[in-house]
This record gives structure tokens, C-alpha cells and sequence, in this order.
RNA sequence: GCCCUUGUAGUUUAAUGGAUAAAACAGCUCCCUUCUAAGGAGCGGCUGCGGGUUCGAUUCCUGCCAGGGGCACCA
């Protein structure tokens, strides 16, 4: 890559002036005035080399210079002291035809080659509702584990389920009570009645762990069973195709062994409970065995972590969450250093934001809560509304892909960690900087190269345009900044990427003919082409669809 | 109380310790007999407050202020 050319140029310039220094550190300017790339050494050593910033980067430069690296057009010194690199027209010509080349593989890296990695995410508990905080999680999940596919790794997407617990018995309690209310009503109920049928619940808990209950074993399979299908159908929506699937159910007694085997060693009788004293390491106490003797999440996803790696022997899992149980998890991974070593070793927790309402916490304790779905469908109501004077024939199945383009979207263009207050109005939208400006942008790529096709125009980057524009100059950043987006695990920088590049395509469409009788046609459509490429592949690793008509 | 975390145009957010802090939305003005106007072109900032480290701080450290999360038998 070019950046490593580069790099390795300033090193050698650096060393030959026997001046010592770390990493060397490029970065994109912010204006393209100031060069493709720019770096900050001179400022960094020049009190070393006792000499101003502005002398260092001079010289520098006039090594460079005299060893030619390829691909650099100029090297100048600017401001306090930046040393500016501008590539020359060749290197953007041929990053064309390496895109037209490596078509769908276009943006993959070799960073993860021959690692396996599982990636756990959306995590709903069947009982109760799929909401918009799992709608994240997804979102979140499902672009982490392209980006890390498309960085040479097997993947598997793992999706975790709370099929046994407290919830699930407040569930059966509420549906006992009135066996008309839907699964998500009844654990409402059974939440808000939790405090004066305690013992109640606790009892229906423990039967539905020791299966000895006619009624409740038919209850549990029969709303198990709904939940899961209707989670299926939402996963198919949102394009998540799982490998694999745990359950808490399953988790529960491996982890209840695990505990139990450690006790005296790793954890301690505490009140009746099993519990780890996280104090010990600067955290907190949690309790992984409760007093009725059944496993809690704690032991759980110790459980979890064991069966995750019997059945897939991975080097790296990822789990992703939202950033509630962060500390928790930071538990969680102590307890499971001293059982396991290496799988603590290997485990990276991932946050997200949370997604709330403007008036507040969402809780399905109160019944206020949006689900996945509602909000789905009624974006989906906009955007066939927009769509009313479109020809395209499938309309609900691409307001559909719109939809969730512009959901995902809106919970992938931040910075992971940070919360979202979820307002429908204001944190969807159709334009600028949202999901369907970037499939607006290929629709209009494609249909310009249908054009193209029609009317027998060959690409070709033999004669380019004489002036570059600033889409040549932003195409082949594309694998630098889904390298990045890997070693961060932070999708927003491929959505803030896209947007830009969108937005330098859409000005190059509304100025330049494209498909015309002219020298440069070929090379306008090469370009149109390129872009295709990217658009799509970004939008892939947003786990956003591309439609050609919309 | 202790531990995490966030604070940037009116709003939602960018900015790998760097250059004049960047976009989008909302508002105002233009641009469709052209490859889809979900588009393009044009007009605005004491980075919550105070110290510190640094040639340079939105970014790192520290003290306040304000939000959010977590802290024993829920997940």
C-alpha cells in the first residue's frame, strides 16, 4: 500500500540524518490543498535534531526527493512544519483499474488471514420483546463481523439467547394469569406483580429449570418456540444470518458445574450464594449461584465461553453488548482468567450506546418500549410514501432494504460507546448524511453504467481527464479506512468515509456528463464503475443493501 | 459514597496530539426539455468551566459542573 511506501521513505530519510524515532505517523490532511498525505516527524524531532521544525522537514524532504519513492508526485514543507506528500496522476489511474480488478474483494485486507474469530451479538431473550437496543446491538454486531471477515478471518456470527431465567418465569406467570396476553404483555405483568408473587415466580423458575411441570414444560415450548420464529423472521429483515446459536438453557448447568468446582479456590459461599469477590481486583462483587442453588448469568456466560470454544476453536471472540453491563462483564472476564486463561485472554467486549426515548429509559418493565419491528415497518410507511411515483416493480421488498438501510445507518454513523436518544423524526432520515443518500448514490451509478452498456461505451483509464477530482483522490483510501475500522471495531469510520465519497460522486455526476461521445467517456464510466464497487462493498460491510433502482 | 462513561454550530454528529474545528438537518437563495432532484451550488462557532503537560490540546492528566450507566442473589 502506498501509505507503507511512504512510510518507509520518511524512515530512511530519518535514519540517514542518524536521527532515532518510533512509528512514523501519516495522516489524510484535512483539505486536500495541503497533499494526499501529510505527516508530523519534523515537528516531533526537531528539538533532537536542534534545529527549527520548518529546517528538519527541508531536509527531509531533499532526501526524499533524491531517492524518488514511487508514486509521489511533490513532497513540500507547510505550516509549522508538516512535510505534505502529493501522489502523482498514475497512482489514482492505476488504483482505478486495481478496483475494476478486484471488484467484490475490493477493500479486503490480509490482517486476520487464517484467524478464526466468532462474533456474538443482538442477544434478545425469547419472552420478551426484540426492541431497539437489540436492533443496535445487531446493527453494531453484524457490520463488526463483515469488517473482520473482509480482513481475511473465518467468522462466525453467534447469537445468544435467555431462554431460561427469572424473565421466562415472569413470563409464564403473567401468561398463567391471563393466557390471552401476548408473551411480551405477560412478562410486563409479570414484572409489575414480581414484588408481591415472589415466591410464586421463584417457584415457577425453578420448575421450568427442573422440568417436572406439565403445564409449565407446555407453556415454556410453546412460547419458546414463537419467540424464536419471530426472531428468525426479524434476522431476515435485518439480513443476520447466524452460525451458531446458544442458549441459556444450555449455558446454565456447564457453568453451575464450573462454579461449583472452583469453590474455595475462585469463589466463596457467601448468604446461601456462590458468589466472586471482584473487590479483590478493584471490581465488585457479583453472585454466580444464587440461594436457590440455579446458575445465574454470571455462571452462564462462563458457560458460554467454554461451550463457544469447543465448538468453534477461535483466536478471537468478540462479544458485543451495550455498555450497561460493562462493568459486569469486566467480572465476568476476571473469574473466567482464573478458570480459563486463555479464553479470558482471547475475549474482546465490545460496547454500544444505548438506544433511549426522549422521555427516558426504555423498560419493558413499564411496557415502554419501541420494538425492531414497529420501527422498521413505519419507516418503512415513509419511504413507500416517497416512493408513490417510482416505477420500480418489487416496491415492498426495496422500501424494505431502504428501511433498514436508513435504521442501521442512523445507529452506525457515530462512534461506538456513545447513546442514542431515539427520536423518529429527528434520527431518521432520507437525505444528506443518512443510509439512503449512499443507496441513491449507487442507484445512480448503476444506472449511468446501464447507459454505459447500452450505448457500447468501454471503460478505460487510458485517456483520463486532465483535471483530477477529488473522487479519484478519495476511491482508493477505501482499504486504509476498512483496515482501520477493524483494528478499532468502530464501523462509523466506513459510514463517514462512504458519505464523503458519495457526496464527491454526486458532484461529479451534477457537473460531468458521463456517458457521451468523447475521449474521456471511457474513463468517466471507468470511474463510475470504481465507485460502484466501493459504494457497494462499504455499504456491505455496513450490513446495508445496495438496490439498483429505488 | 465508590467505579465506569459522555459533554463540540439552534439540532444530530465528525475530527488517528496538528494546519482556518468538519458534515448533515432545520433556515434563506439559486439549479430538472440532461445518466433517477432521496441530488447539486451558495451564506454561520468563548469545543461545559478552571488549572497542568506539550512547539502545538476537542483529543492526554487534574479539579469542579451537568447528564447517563453500574455497584449481592434480574438479564
Amino acid at each position: 500500500m502506498i501509505a507503507e511506501i511512504l512510510k518507509k521513505a520518511i524512515k530512511d530519510a530519518v535514519s540517514a540524518m542518524s536521527l532515532e524515532t518510533g512509528e512514523i505517523h501519516l495522516e489524510y490532511p484535512a483539505d486536500l490543498a495541503y497533499g494526499d498525505y501529510s505527516t508530523n516527524v519534523a515537528m516531533v524531532l526537531a528539538k533532537k535534531a536542534q534545529k527549527t521544525p520548518k529546517e528538519l522537514a527541508q531536509e527531509i524532504i531533499r532526501y526524499i526527493v533524491q531517492n524518488k519513492p514511487d508514486h509521489v508526485e511533490k513532497v513540500e514543507v507547510a505550516g509549522a512544519g508538516f512535510i505534505n506528500f502529493y501522489l502523482s496522476q498514475d497512482f489514482f489511474t492505476e488504483s482505478i483499474n486495481e478496483i475494476l480488478k478486484e471488484r467484490e474483494k475490493w477493500g479486503s485486507n490480509n490482517l486476520l488471514k487464517n484467524q478464526k474469530t466468532i462474533v456474538e451479538y443482538t442477544d434478545p431473550n425469547p419472552f420478551k420483546e426484540f426492541h431497539i437496543g437489540h436492533l443496535m446491538s445487531n446493527a453494531v454486531g453484524e457490520s463488526i463481523s463483515r469488517i473482520v471477515e473482509l480482513s481475511g478471518a473465518e467468522v462466525k456470527k453467534a447469537n445468544y439467547q435467555g431462554d431460561v431465567g427469572l424473565h421466562v418465569a415472569k413470563a409464564i406467570f403473567g401468561k398463567q394469569k391471563n393466557s390471552e396476553m401476548t408473551w411480551g404483555k405477560a412478562y410486563t405483568y409479570g414484572v409489575q406483580n414480581y414484588e408481591k408473587n415472589k415466591k410464586e415466580i421463584n417457584k415457577i423458575n425453578k420448575k421450568i429449570y427442573e422440568k417436572d411441570d406439565n403445564e409449565i414444560n407446555s407453556l415454556y415450548e410453546k412460547g419458546r418456540k414463537i419467540s424464536l420464529e419471530h426472531f428468525e423472521e426479524i434476522y431476515r429483515k435485518l439480513g443476520t444470518k447466524f452460525d451458531e446459536y446458544f442458549f441459556e438453557s444450555e449455558t446454565g448447568p456447564i457453568g453451575q458445574k464450573l462454579v461449583k468446582e472452583n469453590i474455595g479456590k475462585i469463589f466463596e459461599e457467601s448468604d446461601g450464594a456462590i458468589i466472586f469477590k471482584g473487590e479483590k481486583y478493584g471490581l465488585h462483587t457479583r453472585v454466580f449461584i444464587n440461594s436457590d442453588g440455579l446458575p445465574t448469568y454470571e455462571a452462564k456466560d462462563l458457560g458460554l465461553a467454554k461451550i463457544k470454544s469447543e465448538r468453534f476453536n477461535y483466536d478471537k471472540s468478540v462479544v458485543i453488548t451495550g455498555n450497561e453491563v460493562k462493568e459486569y462483564f469486566k467480572v465476568i472476564l476476571e473469574a473466567m482468567k482464573q478458570i480459563y486463561p486463555t479464553l479470558a485472554e482471547k475475549t474482546k467486549h465490545i460496547t454500544h450506546g444505548m438506544m433511549r426515548l426522549p422521555s427516558g429509559k426504555m423498560s419493558s418493565r413499564t411496557g415502554d418500549i419501541v420494538t425492531a419491528e414497529s420501527l422498521i415497518d413505519e419507516v418503512k410507511v415513509k419511504v413507500l410514501e416517497k416512493m408513490k411515483n417510482s416505477d420500480v416493480k418489487n416496491k415492498p421488498e426495496i422500501a424494505e432494504e431502504i428501511a433498514v438501510g436508513a435504521v442501521k445507518y442512523s445507529i452506525l454513523k457515530q462512534s461506538a460507546g456513545k447513546d442514542i436518544i431515539f427520536n423518529f423524526d429527528k434520527s431518521l432520515s432520507f437525505e444528506g448524511n443518512s443510509g439512503p443518500y449512499l443507496q441513491y448514490s449507487y442507484t445512480r451509478a448503476h444506472s449511468v453504467l446501464e447507459k454505459a452498456k447500452e450505448q457500447n461505451i468501454k471503460l478505460s483509464t487510458k485517456i483520463s481527464r486532465l483535471d483530477l477530482d477529488i473522487l479519484e483522490k478519495l476511491l482508493y483510501r477505501f482499504p486504509e479506512v476498512v483496515e482501520r475500522a477493524g483494528k478499532e471495531f468502530e464501523p462509523h469510520y466506513i459510514t463517514t468515509y462512504l458519505t464523503e465519497l458519495a457526496g464527491a460522486f454526486n458532484s461529479f455526476y451534477a457537473k460531468e456528463r458521463i456517458v457521451e461521445e468523447s475521449d474521456s467517456a471511457p474513463y468517466k464510466v471507468a470511474l463510475t464503475q470504481a465507485f460502484a464497487y466501493t459504494i457497494k462493498n462499504g455499504l456491505w460491510l455496513l450490513g446495508i443493501k445496495a438496490p439498483e433502482r429505488m
